[in-house]
DNA sequence: CGATGATATGGGTACGTACCCGGAATTAAA
DNA sequence: TTTAATTCCGGGTACGTACCCATATCATCG
């Protein structure tokens, strides 16, 4: 027979061990699920740690493995093209990182191309191969990133989708926005700066047709669509789509529509290329035409503080980059329950308190 | 002489030790500043630290010294008479005490009462007492908060001010709103409300005159009153303010003022108190005045949905809070610098935006 | 010069968990 | 029955830091 412990109370392992009369090592196979306990200890001990609604100490967790966990991230390059977009969701998994830094994890991140599946697909196999903990992606291409969440899944690897959700997907969680809740919203802006006789022209501007941002922009629109039948708003909308991305392109496109449809009173911008409408009023001197647009991007703050862009809609792509890597963190270390979806706030952007955005 | 010890590169602790030749205990001492160690060998230490950038193991810190932190919260007792308002600043340091239990910290909160001075300064009599490690504070009571304070900078225990500010102190952060940005925003959104000739009602709404509460009503009204003036707007402001913030007194008030003035377009109340307004607009079916107020209490929600209140300006009551337990994380715990203040953005509150402020 | 006290230093253990390794118990094969 | 293989279990150490306690060093005074 086994001889009798110490019965001081301890806490944590111990006291299981304690508890179910077992040596340490015995408690921690079980816990961990390793092989090696026979089935009457292995009850003994869940037993015990049910009662004990035993709760692992993280602390110790972490000193004991000293185990570094390796996030990585996949986001679109921050370029001029995207008035540097991606540049506030860097910066909130920068942030992040610090933070959970002296926690032994680790981020890494990795870009892409939006113009090009194949950078998206290399970076992602290259993700695949550097055995990371965790990855926080922007899911930009559905078939490429589809398959490279399959991979994830396949091993074991969890991931969070940000500022695009693909539904149905095994992800930890989707942070961003809920676009067609901002085009609604967007909607009501409309109807705060419309007259009653006036059009409203929703522009998409975006060189993909039938990649992910482009049912972005569409979702937008439905959603203002959706808005002006709901509240049984008459104004006409008018449509166009826009694949050239160029200045000049888009120029050219809206100087055509302002002249074949006069009363135009407000331009809806489905994404932060409203900079180049806002740029195209401006140089041609056109100031009865009302704009709102996405995403509070240096560019875009000087026409809302001149006052060519009324109201741009915005939705925190600092704090995506932040909760998303926090989710990881959450999920993976601290072992703590995460929300299947957050959806950002939708906020509003005007000149007055843009200020309050940009950080 | 001492023998030569291991040369085998170790990290942390030990490696100052096996640096500097000295003992591990003494490198401790160095590192927490404690007596017992002579002039040489303190300069040698800290060179050595120096040298090594040495940044120490949070976890292994956490681990050895069981140091349990606790925090106090000093807010409002949820309420009722202020829309349950406080509720979400608490759900917020509700939030971040769990995420930052494992590391041991446990948070308690205390309240008082808005209309009792004595109450509030009870409260923090047993924070003294009971030997926190950091306080977050609604700084209601000028005098009161000022005493507090000064008794804790004595004690050496880190405070935090949120929601209201008490400027040139010295408090490890403060979180919340500018009260005056959003007053000047305020008055953007009345500019947008507004025709020609009519007149704008401002309406602050509270019992005491003299404590911080009233101040910032004030300071929001001068905002508002700046953009105005700042963008030559001519319409009159009228003004009132409401020591009785019973619902019929407010209702007798504004009746009385909208009989007087008939051209007022827009009523701006400064505070949540916009609730009472809305509902004395609504029961006596006034339908030409537009509405705009504060905080998105669920009894505000209802009055922006029915469309009696056109927009409310919010910031973020939740997040307050969760910022608040997360600065006293970062800086007793984490050792990370803390910025020393936070503006909350200041979010416009719509009827189709709400629910995502909701939570 | 020895006793005393202050100052300086090092050894060692503990925190809660992970995991290696050796040995006991059990079973299967010889 | 002995031996080998297998299964099961416990002892012990490590992670990085904090802190107690014992000892060495040194100056001071009787």
């Amino acid at each position: 027979m086994a001889k009798a412990k110490s019965t001081k109370p301890q806490k944590g392992v111990k006291e299981i061990a304690r508890r179910a009369n077992v040596a340490l090592a015995t408690v921690d196979r079980v816990i961990h699920g390793r092989p090696g306990v026979s089935q009457k200890t292995l009850e003994k001990v869940k037993k015990v740690i049910e009662e004990m609604n035993y709760q692992p100490n993280i602390i110790g967790r972490r000193l004991a493995s000293m185990k570094e966990y390796h996030f990585a991230v996949l986001i679109p390059e921050i370029t001029e093209e995207s008035g540097f977009f991606w540049q506030a969701p860097a910066d909130g998994v920068q942030q992040a990182a610090e933070e959970i830094r002296s926690m032994g994890v680790s981020v890494t991140t990795f870009f892409f191309d939006q113009n090009d599946k194949r950078s998206f697909a290399g970076s992602a196999r290259r993700i695949l191969r550097g055995g990371f903990d965790g990855i926080l992606l922007a899911p930009f291409f559905m078939e490429e990133s589809l398959a490279f969440t399959k991979a994830c899944e396949t091993k074991n690897i969890p991931y969070v989708f940000i500022n695009s959700d693909i539904p149905d997907q095994k992800s930890l969680t989707y942070i961003g926005p809920d676009l067609y809740a901002s085009g609604y919203l967007g909607g009501q802006l409309i109807s705060y700066l419309i007259k009653p006789k006036d059009q409203v022209l929703i522009v998409n501007i975006s060189r993909e047709i039938k990649n992910v941002k482009q049912n972005r922009l569409l979702r937008k629109e439905e959603g203002v669509r959706s808005y002006f039948t709901g509240n049984k708003i008459k104004n006409e909308i008018l449509k166009i789509d826009i694949t050239n991305v160029d200045e000049k392109a888009v120029e050219k496109k809206i100087l055509e529509m302002l002249a074949q449809y006069p009363r135009t009173g407000v331009i809806f911008v489905t994404n932060s290329r409203v900079v180049s409408v806002a740029k195209c009023l401006k140089k041609h001197f056109i100031d009865h035409v009302r704009v709102i647009g996405y995403d509070l991007l240096e560019s875009g703050m000087e026409y809302l503080k001149n006052g060519v862009i009324d109201f741009l809609i915005c939705q925190k792509p600092q704090e995506q980059g932040y909760r998303g890597i926090m989710a990881l963190y959450h999920h993976l270390i601290l072992n703590l329950k995460v929300a299947d979806r957050y959806y950002m706030p939708i906020d509003i952007v005007t000149r007055e308190n843009c200020a309050y955005y940009k950080n």
